[in-house]
RNA sequence: GUGGCCAUAGCUUAGUGGUAAAGCGUCGGAUUGUGGCUCCGAUGACGAGGGUUCGAUUCCCUCUGGCCACCCCA
């Protein structure tokens, strides 16, 4: 415990502790996510937590929030400059570059799992240091694959037990035919300066898609009538779109077709997608915070040096997956109990006792101990909580004829036995409970 | 980055211009080496720094952190 004089550190603004009591969420979360990824076909990959800056100025974009504003940049003593990663997929591009990733059989697909860090302003659900994991489909333009890996995600979100999960659709075409959409977005809105709010200005001049997603209700009038990326999309994208669809129908999978829906980096081409907590499915839902996200980026691997590669893949934000978990009071089967529980008393049983311990652990027998308590009293009660089934109490009487105590904590009933017969008669009594 | 609300023991809360109370938790004890129930005891806090004041946990300011709304996002 921290005495008066000294002064308390805490962790960094935006950052947290990952305490015991949540790990089974965490371990929870990781083996579903493995587990499902496998079946699907995705194989896991791990890329280091820094990069260099340029990654990201040139993979996520450097007109972007995230790079213009959030990045944990460092200058190393050889000059060169190094980020923290604000995300996954740059890194993961970068590696299937960097080591030939794409001479294995195509597509490649891939998932990780780990933290990233971006400088925000921490609320619920919002991090400086925040863990996500990810699915990146390289090397294929196939529909089939955007719908993958969202029916992927959705099949992990179910076995974690959420409940009320909704989908959000919609495609932002291609660099053939966004200008045109971008230009007609542009001429619609230009008269109708007066009518929108100041961030919408701004949007105007510098992100004119972000229009689309305002929820300033000045502002929804205009939204309702302005142009839809549907009908520009070229025929490509179109085509690819329709067919995304046919195949969220053919899973039978619901999901609401949102026009206004842009995504914030500037990599994503045709299918862009939202997954989020949300019982009533539309854009006016309550839900604050989409649980993960992802598209289309069929010219990334092009733009970090690359042959053109096209590619899909998401994220989903990992405390956002435990927040619901934990609201939705999903079960989590807590830590098996120690089946048996070594108790010793004074300085001989002590010394015997981690022998013995060594022993069950070796019969396979799960085991655990209090071995720095000197009362009896303490080391049953912890025992106890613990749900042992057995204690073994290992005291200075037995340690000197060589015998053990074994107490049955349901009924309180306890033998005394050679120690070498211990280990079969523990085994004997477990196999009847 | 902008605006608002908040900050009392490990947790959840009470309270006051004269340094604080409770429940839960943790640790210990209730006759010699025996858990669960009960009882008793101990432990432990006014986030940090300034200012106003005879005196501040209480009022003011700054910082730190949390929450909320923007921005944006997982």
């Amino acid at each position: 415990m921290p005495r008066k004089k000294t002064k308390l550190l805490q962790a960094p603004r935006g950052t947290y502790d990952i305490l015991p009591e949540d790990q089974i969420y965490w371990e929870r979360v990781f083996r579903v996510v493995k587990e499902l990824a496998n079946d699907y076909g995705f194989e896991k990959i791990d890329t280091p937590i820094i990069e260099d800056t340029e990654l990201f100025i040139k993979g996520t974009g450097q007109t972007t929030d995230i790079v213009e504003k959030q990045m944990y940049t460092l200058k190393t003593k050889g000059g060169s400059s190094l980020t923290l990663r604000p995300e996954g997929t740059p890194g993961i591009i970068r590696a299937y570059l960097q080591n030939g990733l794409f001479n294995l059989p195509q597509p490649l697909k891939l998932f990780y799992f780990g933290p990233m860090f971006r400088h925000e302003h921490p609320q619920a659900g919002r991090f400086r240091q925040f863990y996500q994991f990810g699915f990146e489909t390289i090397g294929g333009t196939e529909p089939v694959l955007d719908v993958q890996i969202l029916q992927l995600f959705l099949h992990i979100l179910k076995d974690l037990g959420l409940k009320k999960i909704g989908v959000q659709i919609n495609s932002l075409g291609c660099p053939k035919c966004r200008p045109a959409f971008r230009r007609a977005l542009i001429d619609y809105y230009k008269n109708k300066k007066q009518k929108i709010c100041p961030d919408c200005e701004r949007r105007l001049k510098i992100n004119p898609l972000r229009l689309l997603d305002c929820k300033e209700e000045k502002c929804q009038p205009i939204k309702v009538g302005a142009p839809l990326f549907l009908d520009y999309l070229c025929q490509e994208c179109h085509n690819h779109f329709k067919s995304v669809l046919e195949f969220l129908d053919e899973l039978e999978m619901p999901y609401f077709l949102n026009n206004h829906l842009v995504r914030g980096l500037d990599y994503y081409t045709k299918t862009v997608f939202e997954v989020w907590f949300d019982e009533k499915k539309d854009e006016a839902s309550q839900a604050p915070l989409a649980l993960g996200a992802g598209g289309r980026y069929d010219d990334l691997v092009k733009q970090l040096g690359g042959k053109a590669t096209p590619a899909v893949g998401m994220a989903a934000g990992i405390e956002r997956i435990i927040a619901l978990m934990k609201e939705q009071e999903v079960k989590i089967s807590p830590r098996l109990a120690p089946k048996v529980f070594l108790v010793q008393l004074g300085e001989l049983g002590q010394r015997k006792v981690l022998k013995l311990f060594e022993e069950l652990h070796q019969a396979n027998i799960s085991v655990a101990e209090s071995i720095s308590k000197p009362s009896i009293k303490s080391q049953l009660k912890i025992a106890d909580r613990l749900g042992s089934k057995f204690s073994l109490i290992l005291g200075q009487q037995e340690a000197l004829d060589g015998s053990v105590i074994i107490r049955d904590m349901e009924s309180g009933v306890q033998e005394t036995l050679p120690k070498d017969r211990v280990i079969n008669e523990l085994k004997k009594r477990l196999a009847k409970k």
